[in-house]
RNA sequence: GGGCGAUUAGCUCAAUUGGUAGAGCGUCUCCCUUACAAGGAGAGGGUUUGGGGUUCGAGUCCCUAAUCGCCCACCA
């Protein structure tokens, strides 16, 4: 009945055909007509452009544990996997690849374009979903799906058409963030701001009709053909007699108005500012309250417009060609009266770095106050609580100040927005289908990928039909696993467009990870070359050895966590100490079927209790996502009291049924953090088993019946004695062939029975128990645990001679080095010159020396 | 300008409501004792960034200073 096993774990040819075990057994598929209860997660869907990254290792090794183990805790668990069409994202780099061909996506046409790219997203699709397999991921492939499918765009069309019809939806001409290479406005959030060095030029405007001018201070003069008027503060002294005149703008000699409006800084330059309505947001607001009409000097291709405003030898001009040019023209006009340097924060594209042209466009947006009304009062009211509690905060915060949500994009990838216009009249109509295809054209433009992202946890469920199986077992959904970089972009939007159209929170808790660094901290990147590849690490280390790695890494808080290649040999060692421990007790069963818990001797008593204990310690832990500290707890178990203690003391008396019983209950713990080491033996072993698989087995619960306090104390106390004899011939360098006898002056019914261990596990050759008056030689040793004394007679053990002259020598070795620091700092011009961290930590080096040789002092007056 | 986080052993990081500061790696000593050298038995290493305060008791709570990092807003 006993099994051999290899000494060393084989991580890949165990886990690739752990994983098929469990797909064939179709263990991830979770029924929707289960009577458990439901636990579910929706995948935060991976953009098809991507590859597997160290953060989709870590968020997804969280999502899995969770799932695991309340699908082992009686729940009806559905993790439900999918991808992200990533509009932009995608459509930017099939363009890429075409630009290798020479060709761009206008050559293709939209067609033919959108077909490509299907191609490619298909492709990528399985790329990603198949690298999470690697993972261990234990989703549900039968309900994949994908932002762009045919359900995730119907309720895209519904979503839309409905909010339009409530008037949450709006199309208008606005300033935008407009990215000139992608060709397509951003939102907000998807423009990140650098801080750059820049100028400040200050150009002055003569005024009409009379001497003097204003000097207004810019940073993009090539602005200047869009110049609208002059703004100064109302209550600045300094322009109060100009407020009303015009000036005469350099270059183009139009004639601008000069205005006073609250929002000019009087101490930030001049004072006075040009108002460019058509390219600043802030001038754009500045205009519309004083009814001055834009005017267009920048296109969507960041080139200077061929207008009438703007000179004839800048037309089609590139933006920072065009502003050298000005500049120069400026100069010679004799009109800049400064400049200045200047550092100022410029936003980029966040898909590829562009600087950004904010330009006044026509384009959709959501009206986002009515909606983020509930959004905030469901985490307010604990509807939805965020783990850990701190990025509720930040949600808030943003919620509150929430701006209204550009979401057309003017690309051809993604879900066309379903607006029509007649062909004739112009005349729109917003519906799921074109009204009459013969006569209307629908809208060019694409939405935000986050649109259809943020229907993601129902859209994904049947939606807009509510009445699916599905929809109605799981969702909403339980638990949302992410990083907190995407709370604004996904997080946000799924809550608001879930209580929206479903009256209910999409989850209840939203459980924030940190995000995964380089060893210096940095953020992994490719361009930056300091990725770590998690298939790299699987191949090298095993998934297990990930897994556990940065499950123990992840800690309450959600700190970022740094990594290098090497940090996985935590986790690899982990694993390896797990299956070696495993084929200890596999080769030593005889009757794995006997599995009754009886005769349970001190060392049983106490196994049980400790393992009792985890089980409650894990629970806890879980149900505060501290899963971190399950990993941890889960080591510290089994490799310091299972295999250092238990193992090691079931080689002197064995109880079967415990040693396996503990395996098993200790493999079922760890499963959902180290899924296939711990199904492999499963396997392996030949116990009684309720299920056919650990992955649906019963997760261990804590059960009073194994409560034996009394026996852990007493237990406790033989380590404490075996590790003081341990330690006692250490200090005195006693080799490990040479037994020791150890006289015990205590209550003899206390520790008889652990006479066996203690001869074995510290070497000893007899132990008597002795009466205190018995004890007179001087050359003894004795150590104290509780109120037990164990003596251990020393002489004729150690040569008592050898061992003196041995602690001598280490004694006369420190004096030397202590009498040459003495020496240094007797010296004041070293105490005076000398770096001050130099002064103290010889002094601290002093200090120790003399209480090492103190020690050595008092050891050696004993042994004499 | 507003907010958040970090500062703990040489390094990377832990430490549930305030209750003896821990782990992994590295260092030092001994050991290939038939589960495991990816291992075993020991050792050393900390005024928890500085300064105040509350408390019987502070890494933990409050105030304050410094350094680093992140987010938001503004930047003509």
């Amino acid at each position: 009945m006993t099994k051999e096993l290899a000494t060393v774990y084989n991580a890949r040819e165990v886990e690739e055909r752990i994983y098929k075990f469990w797909e064939d057994g179709e263990f991830f598929k979770a029924d929707n007509k289960s009577k458990k209860p439901p636990y579910s997660i929706v995948i935060p869907p991976p953009n098809v452009t991507g590859v597997l990254h160290m953060g989709h290792a870590l968020d997804g090794t969280l999502q899995d544990i969770l799932v695991r183990y309340h699908r082992m805790a009686g729940y009806e668990a559905l993790w439900l996997p999918g991808t992200d069409h990533a509009g932009l994202a995608t459509q930017n780099v099939v363009e890429r690849e075409l630009a290798k061909e020479g060709l761009t996506r206008h050559d293709l046409g939209r067609e033919k374009f959108i077909e490509k790219t299907w191609e490619w997203a298909n492709e990528h699709k399985s790329t990603i979903l198949n690298q999470f397999k690697k993972l261990g991921a234990s989703f549900d492939r039968s309900r994949e799906r994908f932002t762009f499918d045919k359900g995730c765009s119907d309720a895209v069309k519904e979503v839309f058409v409905t909010l339009y019809n409530k008037g949450l939806i709006y199309k208008g001409a606005y300033i935008v963030n407009w990215c000139p290479r992608c060709g397509s406005a951003i939102s907000d959030i998807e423009t990140e701001y650098e801080q750059e060095a820049g100028h400040l030029w200050e150009i002055s405007y003569p005024l009409k009709d009379e001497a003097g001018a204003i000097v207004v201070a810019t940073t993009r003069p090539e602005t200047i053909f869009g110049d609208v008027a002059i703004a100064v503060h109302p209550s600045d002294y300094k322009y109060k007699d100009l407020v009303g005149k015009k000036c005469v703008m350099p270059l183009t000699g139009r004639e601008i108005p000069i205005i006073a409006d609250e929002y000019v800084d009087k101490t930030f330059g001049t004072g006075a500012v040009k108002i460019t309505p058509a390219h600043d947001p802030n001038d754009f607001e500045v205009g519309k309250r004083h009814n001055l009409k834009p005017i267009w000097v920048i296109d969507d291709k960041g080139c200077m417009k061929a207008c009438s405003e703007v000179p004839q030898n800048l037309h089609g001009l590139e933006r920072y060609e065009a502003r050298k040019e000005t500049v120069r023209m400026l100069e010679k006009q004799q009109v800049l009266v400064k400049i200045s340097a200047h550092d100022h924060a410029v936003g980029k594209c966040q898909r590829c770095n562009t600087t950004i042209e904010p330009l006044l466009s026509e384009q959709w947006f959501v009206k986002m106050e009515p909606l983020a009304k509930e959004a905030i009062a469901a985490v307010k009211d604990g509807r939805i609580k965020f783990v850990p509690k701190r990025w509720e905060k930040n949600y808030l915060m943003w919620m509150e100040n929430i701006r209204d949500w550009c979401i057309s994009r003017q690309i051809w990838w993604g879900h066309q927005i379903p607006a029509y216009y007649h062909n004739q009249t112009g005349e729109m109509v917003v519906a799921k289908e074109n009204p009459d295809p013969a006569n209307y054209t629908q809208d060019s433009d694409c939405l935000d990928t986050w649109f259809s992202s943020g229907l993601w946890p129902f859209s994904t469920m049947g939606f807009p039909n509510s009445e699916t199986e599905d929809f109605k077992k799981f969702y909403p959904t339980t638990t949302l696993v992410t990083g907190f970089d995407i709370i604004f972009f996904w997080v946000a939007r799924m809550i608001t467009m879930g209580l929206e159209f479903t009256g209910k929170a999409p989850f209840s808790t939203v459980y924030i990870h940190g995000l995964i660094r380089d060893e210096k901290g940095q953020k992994m990147s490719k361009s930056k070359g300091n990725t770590i590849d998690p298939v790299e690490i699987i191949e090298k280390y095993g998934t297990d050895a990930l897994r556990y790695t940065l499950t123990s890494l992840s800690t309450y808080g959600g700190q970022d966590i740094k990594l290098s290649d090497e940090r996985f040999e935590y986790g690899r060692n982990f694993a390896n100490k797990v299956w070696n421990a495993s084929r200890f007790v596999l080769m030593n069963i005889e009757n794995p079927e006997d599995n009754e818990l009886k005769n349970l001797n001190l060392a049983d008593k106490w196994i049980l209790t400790r393992l009792n204990n985890v089980a409650r310690e894990i629970e806890e832990n879980f149900k505060n996502f501290r899963i971190g500290e399950v990993a941890h707890i889960l080591y510290d178990f089994f490799w310091n009291d299972y295999c250092d203690w238990y193992i090691e003391l079931s080689k002197i008396q064995k109880n079967e049924a415990v040693l396996t019983y503990v395996l098993d209950m200790t493999l079922r713990m760890l499963h959902p953090i180290m899924p296939h080491i711990t199904e492999e033996i499963w396997q392996m072993m030949d116990i009684k088993k309720e299920k056919k698989a650990i992955i649906i087995s019963d997760y261990p619960k804590y059960k009073k019946e194994f409560e034996f306090s009394g026996e852990e104390t007493q237990m406790n106390s033989v380590i404490e004695a075996i590790r003081a004899l341990r330690n006692l011939r250490a200090s005195f360098s006693i080799p490990a062939t040479t037994l020791i006898n150890v006289n015990i002056i205590g209550e003899k019914a206390l520790w008889e029975d652990s006479i066996p261990y203690l001869k074995r596990l510290a070497k000893v050759e007899n132990i008597e128990f002795v009466k205190d008056e018995n004890l007179d030689d001087k050359q003894n040793a004795s150590v104290v645990v509780g109120e037990t004394k164990f003596i251990v007679p020393l002489k004729g053990i150690i040569n008592i001679e050898e061992e003196i002259s041995r602690q001598q020598k280490k004694f006369d070795k420190l004096e030397g080095e202590r009498k040459s620091l003495a020496g240094r700092m007797s010296n004041p011009r070293f105490v005076e010159s000398a770096p001050e961290a130099l002064v103290a930590s010889t002094k601290a080096r002093i200090e120790e020396i003399e209480t090492i040789q103190a020690g050595i002092k008092e050891l050696m007056e004993k042994l004499r």
